[in-house]
DNA sequence: CAAGCAAGCTTGTATATACAACTATTGACA
DNA sequence: TGTCAATAGTTGTATATACAAGCTTGCTTG
């Protein structure tokens, strides 16, 4: 049979699967950057750089510009489950209220993007939210609103443009602590929205929110499959 | 907000969607060369490449190391009802046998392929079977086996020169005209149980199959999903 | 006529380079 | 202390180049 010489790109590929799988790189972890992959196999920056595209590609790594790249969230949990955590956390803390309001979102955008994502696809590779230290924030300030787009199929090539038009401002505003939590849910209902508005097949919207200004004590942001390389983050991955 | 600044591999990309989505381009027809593109667009070879990857990666196009590029078959149709149409051209041409042998096939064939991937995943975005002039052709030769691996996840980077050992020969042998169809099931067959025994989640084979001594008639090749470049071929695309 | 070789074209891999865009940190300054 | 500006580091885009690997065609040769 014919002999398979492995790329170059192929060992690198598997060198960061195997870091992952062995549980050296944890989820969210920083992956080395291209120039340092580079150098450690003794390969060009593109080559390194390959490497890491595939993967992300691949749902392995997120990658973000300006910050690094970074261990996906692959163990898919429930979005459910894990935005009840976030829920419990919030109650703990004191915050009843804005616990149970959330809990009932919670509920409405699963049914709802199930729905949503059935009449389109059944393919749902992993709908999951992670969460880290928001919750210690207090602080708000202006916000401002991004949208993105990766990884789709043949309609998103027309309306990658069109697309940057619809900024749901509304879904975000500058209020009382602890909202972002409920904004970040309807903002999760806006992207699947979006997606049946424009009769999206494959797609993957990432909305990121951020709070441009900040003080010294850090940054909140608000995102759907964006990197988790900022510190204070709530994001919530969603894969479709 | 943010301007967007089209990126240029977006642009090529945008026009060849059209092309395709306009009907100017038909399935299984050749796209231009990476350099043909690159002189069109005034780009550089590797740029236009990238557009091409991409969208191949989307499952628009196919592509074939020495072949070219070509449009996918991304109207899935049932495999079934395609194996079925061999069967009755088959049988148009007087070999009743032969026909009603295939169909028998073609049922098994779409079942056991059901159960399989429904056992791993619920995924399947296309399986269709797309075929030529091989009907025309008399010969038999030698036959060769290749085995590829395109868009797989975490464990095909660990399984991929293991996958090369797996070379099932006996499913193709050198008989009678016509036995390249039912050859052509059983590759399928094959396919899907190499991904089962490997317990592979989400990967996509690729059997080639060529007579590699051809007159100069024409070439057969039996493949699944592997480039429709060439003139005479019977092949069978299967993504999942 | 058949077989095999060689040339030319295609995609695949890899390197080196440059600049753009974005992020996060640092340090100066009011 | 808080704000702003500069800087370093990271990924994104693009070009130019070279060679490897595979396919197709055409020619040569027996």
């Amino acid at each position: 049979m014919t002999k398979v010489k492995t790329a170059k790109f192929t060992i690198i590929k598997q060198h960061i699967c195997q870091k992952i799988e062995s549980g050296e790189w944890q989820q969210h972890a920083k992956v080395p950057s291209e120039n340092e992959l580079a150098e450690q196999f003794s390969v060009s920056r593109m080559t390194a750089r390959r490497a890491l595209q595939e993967l992300t590609e691949q749902g392995l790594l997120i990658r973000s510009q300006g910050s690094g790249t970074f261990v996906a969230t692959f163990k898919s949990q429930s979005s459910l489950l894990e935005i009840r955590n976030i829920a419990d956390e919030i109650q703990e803390r004191g915050h009843r209220h804005h616990a149970k309001q959330l809990t009932l979102k919670a509920v409405a955008v699963n049914e709802e993007i199930a729905i949503l994502l059935n009449l389109k696809t059944n393919s749902i590779n992993s709908v999951s939210v992670f969460y880290s230290e928001v919750l210690h924030f207090e602080n708000d300030q202006a916000i401002q609103l991004e949208q993105r787009f990766v990884n789709s199929a043949l309609v998103k090539n027309y309306l990658e443009q069109d697309f940057t038009q619809i900024t749901p401002h509304e879904y975000l505003s500058s209020e009382a602590p602890l909202t972002e939590a409920t904004h970040e849910i309807e903002a999760v209902l806006a992207a699947a929205n979006i997606c049946q508005l424009l009769n999206i097949d494959k797609s993957m919207p990432c909305l990121q929110v951020k709070r441009r200004t900040w003080s010294s004590k850090g940054v909140v942001s608000l995102a759907i499959l964006t990197s988790p390389g900022n510190k204070y983050r709530l994001g919530s991955h969603l894969k479709f």
